[in-house]
RNA sequence: GGCGGAGUAGCUCAGCUGGUUAGAGCAGCGGAAUCAUAAUCCGCGUGUCGGGGGUUCAAGUCCCUCCUCCGCUACCA
């Protein structure tokens, strides 16, 4: 019996630039979503990468002086470092400037011109252009400012361009897109990118231009070499490209549709609009859901080069470790909402639940097992409804967090995962197994046993979020790799008495500030 | 301009279809304990629930209006 699949994507990054916090945000949520549904038992494909094409690379370039290609090679190369920086479990990491990639859109291209309604023709386009939004804009959306330079509605510079363009039907799919979303209310999500991509859709379609004679820096349109696909055709496409369309009898294909394509609220549209239109005229099947994530904000102030307060990824996991910066964002930012992070709210984070909540908890219950148990896990007597309590708390947390998952809500499963430690911290607490130690070492027995079993299964889940600090606390625990995930929580994966333990070591160190004058 | 969301303790937020003294986490203050990474546990909040009006036996929770913030979208041209 073959497993069901899961196939989950972040967007392709636009690598025109260094990776910034809110790369970093989207690969390592997506990246917990797919480590969670591994360990849950689905079949998972985990896909990321860079979206290499377009005028604004080949400005970029231009502006350094190298090759556009070169560039491309360049940063593309940084983000693949920062994904292995995240540690990130992704499967394959697309470059849309691949020969596979190549093959897959002008594939789909072919597949929509020749599709009964002839869903591609060619006109000509003009307007005011906005090469940095790489959009078109009516007059009126347009002003012409004091300085002699007109401007979009997004404060960038347009110009005046006419060309030849292909157009992509996309006026005759409003109402399919309505039916779509309205027998797939999940397709959207969370909800208010719902209903702004709902609004948009019934306020009307207009069909959308494909095609580029301006530039030749992206991919050819079949049987017209003036032309070059507009950014989107080629970028939405990546996410077939890497399972092998169209090829599909390529095993890979088997994930496809994909399960859910994380991306960040701004390109909602393009995904929630553009993208299932493209699919229903090639006669694909559809993603079953799109998840706009939120944006977040130093200090709740925008990022911006111009305010310095740019965070790169790379120190930030230099200065904290990978997985308490992990941890953080999706702790602390509710997923699909816009969240702030500052560096006193990172190091409350890792001081008050790593530290001092989880790392303490493991570390007060290992130590005393090592010193009074015969560093064995402990042969637990009848449990009191005390420790029942506990026993069940601990059971009952894969379901909680499952049911936070389904909605990708992180920052839930991990309250409800903390929410255990605080009672067993707690429980500990008020049976003072120190105290009995001298009174009744049977009964100690048991709520170390109990504690640790606690402790156990909050590492198996947690694995999602924070891979090493977790398999360094299995570790710890004596758990065989082969009984971490989650087919071992629960009642059937209880810890083992008399299972030697190795000496216990802190696995989340508090944050301590450094001297400023190190710096 | 239209549509939608938000405005609740110092901070971040829960409060579903209206009903006992409006809650949680963090921060703060006081105490206990000492197994532990000076960690943990217990106790402590008189909050105009944005303003005003209304419906109701009863409103943070419904209606009207106003203010502020945000998102999407449109446009006056």
């Amino acid at each position: 019996m073959s497993r069901s699949t899961f196939y989950i994507t972040t967007a392709i990054s636009y690598p025109n630039g260094a990776p910034h916090i809110g790369h970093a945000y989207e690969a390592l949520a997506t990246d917990t979503i797919a480590r969670f549904k591994r360990l849950d038992g689905y079949d998972v494909y985990f896909l990321t990468g860079t979206d290499e094409h377009g005028q604004k690379m080949l400005q970029t370039a231009r502006k350094e002086g190298i090759p556009v290609s070169e560039l491309a090679d360049r940063n593309a190369g940084r983000f693949k470092e920062m994904v292995a920086a995240l540690n990130c479990s992704n499967d394959d990491f697309i470059r849309t400037t691949e020969k596979r990639h190549y093959d897959a859109s002008q594939a789909i291209w072919k597949r929509m011109a020749e599709s009964g309604n002839g869903d591609i023709y060619k006109n000509t386009y003009s307007g005011w252009y906005s090469v940095r939004d790489e959009a078109y804009y009516a007059e009126e959306e347009t002003e012409l400012r004091p300085d002699g330079v007109r401007y979009g509605p997004q404060g960038t510079p347009v110009e005046w361009i006419e060309e030849d363009s292909y157009f992509f039907r996309l006026s005759a799919y409003q109402q399919k897109l309505l039916d779509l979303y309205e027998s797939n209310p999940e397709f959207i999500g969370p909800d208010e990118r719902r209903n702004e991509v709902v609004n948009f859709v019934k306020g009307g379609l207009k069909d959308l231009s494909v095609s580029r004679t301006t530039f030749d820096w992206g991919i050819r349109v079949p049987g017209d070499e003036d032309h070059v696909m507009y950014v989107w055709v080629d970028a939405l496409t990546n996410y077939i490209t890497a399972v092998g369309f169209p090829d599909e009898d390529n095993p890979l294909w088997r994930y496809w549709p994909a399960d859910v394509h994380i991306i960040g609220k701004d390109i909602t549209r393009f995904h929630a609009v553009y993208w299932p239109a493209f699919l229903m005229s090639a006669g694909i099947e559809l993603p079953k859901r799109v998840f706009g994530h939120g944006f977040l904000f130093n200090r709740g102030e925008k990022m911006s080069k111009s305010t310095g307060n740019v965070i790169d990824p790379f120190g930030m996991v230099e200065r904290y470790g990978v997985d308490p910066v992990r941890y953080f964002f999706l702790r602390e930012v509710s997923f699909g909402q816009d969240g702030s992070y500052s560096h006193e709210a990172i190091v409350n984070r890792i001081n008050a639940d790593l530290a001092n909540d989880l790392g303490n908890l493991a570390q007060r219950s290992l130590s005393m097992v090592s010193k009074h148990c015969e560093a064995k896990v402990p042969q637990p007597g009848d449990f009191t409804a005390e420790d029942r309590e506990i026993l069940a708390a601990a059971d009952a947390m894969l379901e909680t967090a499952r049911a936070a998952m389904a909605n990708f809500a992180m920052h839930r499963m991990l309250e409800g995962i903390w929410q255990v430690v605080a009672d067993t911290n707690r429980y500990f607490a008020a049976q003072e197994p120190w105290a009995l130690r001298k009174t009744d070492p049977a009964r100690m027995a048991t709520v170390l046993y109990v504690t640790i079993e606690a402790v156990r299964q909050v590492a198996i889940l947690i694995q999602a979020v924070m891979p090493d600090s977790a398999s360094r606390l299995l570790d710890l625990l004596g758990i065989d790799p082969a009984q971490r995930d989650f087919a071992a929580l629960g009642e059937a994966g209880r810890l083992a008495s008399g299972a030697a333990l190795p000496e216990p070591q802190g696995v989340f160190p508090r944050y301590v500030e450094k001297d400023e004058g190190a710096a």
